[in-house]
DNA sequence: TGTTATACTTAACATCGTTAAGCGAAATGA
DNA sequence: TCATTTCGCTTAACGATGTTAAGTATAACA
């Protein structure tokens, strides 16, 4: 059967010709900016060849970026095995998802900065890699929970607030670029640095403050 | 000139319509998914009628968002000028702009969760209403440094740094209402508290860690 | 009453994501 | 070796999008 593993090696090849084709263009002109017609003009084929091996561009770019994403994620395991104290591991995640975010700009808007919902995808983005980021951060952060270096805080809690902030200079940064921003990276240590402060034991009385409902 | 006012107020009033009848239909399926087309046939009139008051499609969400945007910043103004203490100050504002998020999804979505830059729009947006609720979070962190609730950290640094948290968490929640949140409200406090208590005085020592430099 | 300006519409353009139908070449069976 | 089936891809088309150009009534004005 030597023809018909060719033929599936061939196939295959057009597969990453095509995602490679696609990442380009997206990664270049954002998701929005790029027609299936281009992607398909860029590999001289026709349009419709990209819907024999992915289901529709939407389709197209989640398996793009989950690509892309598998490389955060390996990189955060890296850290988390690591044999230091895991506060600096929770901020070296921290840093390492903001820096990815950064510098995939384009991934990352896609998989975090848009409202994929009651679209039957739900599960699949839920099974995804983003998702895995997180529990990356939370692994780091029940570390540092159960060490007794954060205080006795809800694990989960504390890793969605974690991930508010690091989301939040991260999506800032991207989406805002013309913002007259200080210190851009002074500021993401001063969110992962207050932030962890935040949650750490000692510090008991923190101004006058109850949580401050309105 | 009876007939000129009188005209004048009919313009007026249809743009009027027009603006409330894209606010409902954005609001409702989100700016993407509502075509000029569907727009103009709620109110009775040609597409190309909308183009006669408002530049393209952009341009009237635009209009739209500082409508609303309005609504926060005038709220925001109010809390400032309480005669509370600066850090409650501080986390009713960051509170208010967070409910207002929530409440308002898709507005929040079109001024702070997607990128608009190198387009001419960049002034306009600029001096928008979105800005200036940030600035609003900056008066009140600049009161808790002068205060001395706060450490002296850059006010501009500091104030980024809580725009994040608060952005982070809202448009979190905005863009991914299936992730299996845990007590999102008691987040929300938590990503507030924790920040202002990061950037508090008292505590020096918070735990083993410089910035953590990757 | 005739002219001009105003408010709006009809028709069309270029482009989009996507589907249905078809075509030529390669693989398979005899 | 020849007929048939399968595979990989393309051509053509659908319905939609935002937007523009050209045209048409009606109202205002002289």
């Amino acid at each position: 059967m030597t023809s018909r593993d060719r033929r599936e090696r061939e196939k295959e090849a057009l597969r990453q010709e095509i995602l490679d084709a696609a990442r380009d263009l997206f990664v270049q002109e954002g998701y929005e900016n790029v027609s299936m017609r281009r992607i398909a003009e860029k590999i001289d084929y026709s349009p419709t060849t990209i819907y024999l091996y992915f289901e529709d561009k939407a389709d197209l770019l989640f398996h793009i970026c989950e690509e892309t994403f598998t490389k955060l994620v390996t990189k955060g395991e890296k850290i988390l095995a690591e044999k230091t104290d895991p506060l600096t591991k929770v901020k070296r995640i921290g840093r390492n998802y903001i820096e990815f975010g950064l510098k995939h700009p384009n991934h990352y808007k896609v998989t975090f900065m848009v409202q994929h919902s009651h679209d039957e995808l739900k599960e699949r983005y839920e099974n995804s890699m983003g998702h895995r980021a997180f529990e990356l951060l939370r692994s780091s952060v029940e570390e540092c929970i159960k060490t007794g270096i954060f205080r006795k805080v809800d694990p989960g809690m504390a890793s969605q607030a974690l991930w508010a902030g690091v989301h939040g200079i991260t999506s800032l940064l991207i989406a805002k670029p013309l913002f007259p921003w200080v210190e851009k990276q002074k500021t993401i240590d001063l969110v992962l640095d207050s932030l962890c402060a935040g949650l750490s034991k000692d510090k008991k009385k923190s101004g006058a403050a109850k949580p401050a409902r309105a």
